[in-house]
DNA sequence: TTGAAAGCGTTACCAA
DNA sequence: TTGGTAACGCTTTCAA
């Protein structure tokens, strides 16, 4: 079978004990017969059985991370980040798990998580409507720290580390009012939902600041933040002959789908109507009409969902640290003065 | 401490192994008893541990995936297909890690997968070349079933799945013959590896066929198949005033890479020059200019990798299946006759 | 600096 | 149908 320990321990005739100290590298074993045994180990191909580790040790080497959608380049981006940081500098692995914007499944995810043991938890929340997230809590009960990252859940209360999205949407929407606009349409989830209400604080504040009354009935609400419920949002605001400057949404995919339904209805972008969209995926700088949106700060989020979830692994998940990384809006050819 | 299985024995006074036996829903344990034993272990918040469990039975209830770039959503939508139908279908969890086209990464992380001792292995080789993949063999040694899925690698001998690339890229440079085009260039990686050398065969039939004489220096090698390669060899293509009727790549991100080149050039698509893409992930179809391409069935290829490493894990790794599936050709405004 | 042995939570074999 | 017990491969404590 397999090599393990106590093949190593035999071959050269020490005990097991000492190839395991050897083998993590503890100073209190001789130098020469750590290199003994870790020459020897090499030579025999030993594999450490992280599942027997980890029994031992009561917890795995790994952290989990929750993502809503994996198709979306935007949490791809987000997954080689909190991984390769995760990996680089604490030496943990990351293990993924995709919740597909479903909550029963996110909950299945952290069960899953609890049963393997994981070493912490960051979780990327799903974008639309759920009242209760109080399973997040199980983890607790095992001691698993869990950290939010892009997003957070009001009713649960940890670390997070996200955009300022308040801010960003300020900045866009200020720009927009700057070109003239007044009639600026918003396509997004719930407002119940951070992503969704921190973004219309932004809008709401950018309109404040030029005593425009807002008019909430151009916060349209999608169920899903994608490709399709945006288009068909789209072409029901210009069916129905709505009067609009501009139309800007949560994403980028969105704000594609705003596009494909501009283009076959033939109106003219940015002269008819101007589009932005959000997060500064690939796409939307190579899209029909390169588009406006606001960049976030991906490495910066990543790390700091990670940083935070070691500090809590450390010194106990009562902490309420929050790390808000500036935006920056990325003007494009989708938006202009009428 | 958290609950485990003596705890519940405890609590009924019956066995260890009883209490193991009817959580794993054996039926020579008493109907009633099974049911009594279920509600219990709900109702003290019994979370099975994994890590236990793959010890005793020496494998765990994981398989791994290997993708080379989570940033595209080629990738992203694979994964979202392999992991639902592994856990659907086989009830077993997915754990994703990404080699980020390295040799050396994808090394490492097949030993820390043996290390957790997954069930299986998935892996989508990475698209640059490398000629020793024997580290893959290791598996072996830990009875560790592999397959392959998108490509494989031609000196390791096991399942695989993935799209009939020769056809696709025969049916995508027949179209474009028909349509007039002789100077047709195609930018690949190395034609070492199965992606290029398959789509070269295609792109030979189809030349073949008409008795035209193929000119390999019209095969372009990038180093990475990504965005920026793409968009530097096609500025180079441009700026040396090459005679071209068309830009084919091996997929859909880097003809992207040759949109951008060729407006900055104000090169007419496709008055002046014809381009095709290869995958048909979302972005082909809401480029500046929607892309012709070449549409892979990524569940059914996702679906046969699945089913081929479970048949090996039941009846052994010396198993040599291949799925290949057929592709479909998307013409889309990228392509027209000059 | 090294060794012996207990313990981590589960499964699986054999007996009852 | 149930129970007792060894075993999985590692870490860790205590003693030497």
């Amino acid at each position: 079978m397999n090599v393990k320990i106590s093949d190593i321990a035999k071959a050269l005739n020490i005990s097991k004990s000492t190839v395991s100290l050897a083998l993590n590298d503890k100073d209190i074993v001789n130098a020469e017969t750590r290199q003994l045994v870790k020459d020897t180990a090499k030579k025999m191909g030993y594999a450490p059985n992280a599942l027997a580790k980890g029994l031992a040790k009561n917890k795995s080497n790994n952290i989990g991370l929750i993502l809503p959608d994996i198709t979306n380049p935007y949490y791809g981006n987000l997954a080689k980040y909190v991984s390769e940081y995760t990996e680089d500098y604490y030496n943990y692995n990351t293990i993924f798990a995709v919740s597909n914007d479903n909550p029963q499944t996110e909950k299945k995810i952290i069960e899953n998580f609890i049963s393997e043991r994981v070493a912490g938890v960051i979780i990327a929340p799903i974008t639309n409507k759920c009242k209760d997230h109080s399973y997040i809590k199980n983890l607790e009960r095992y001691n698993i720290c869990y950290s939010f990252v892009t997003a957070y859940y009001t009713d649960i209360k940890t670390a997070y580390s996200m955009s300022d999205l308040e801010e960003g949407s300020y900045q866009l929407v200020k720009y927009l009012l700057d070109l003239g606009h007044r009639n600026i349409y918003f396509l997004a989830t719930s407002s119940d939902v951070v992503p969704t209400y921190t973004r219309i604080r932004g809008y709401e504040k950018a309109f404040g600041e030029r005593n425009i009354p807002v008019d909430s009935s151009k916060f349209i609400e999608c169920k899903i933040a994608n490709f399709e419920q945006a288009y068909a949002a789209t072409q029901q605001l210009i069916v129905s002959k709505t009067n609009m400057d501009a139309i800007i949404t949560m994403n980028d995919i969105m704000a594609l789908g705003v596009l494909r339904a501009c283009t076959e209805h033939d109106i003219n972008i940015p002269e008819t109507l101007s589009v932005a969209g959000y997060d500064n995926v690939i796409y939307s700088s190579v899209a029909t009409i390169p588009i406006t949106t606001v960049h976030q700060d991906l490495q910066g989020i990543s790390r700091g969902a990670v940083d935070m979830l070691f500090d809590m692994m450390k010194n106990g998940q009562d902490y309420e640290g929050a790390v808000l990384i500036q935006p920056e809006l990325i003007i494009r050819r989708s938006t202009a003065r009428r």
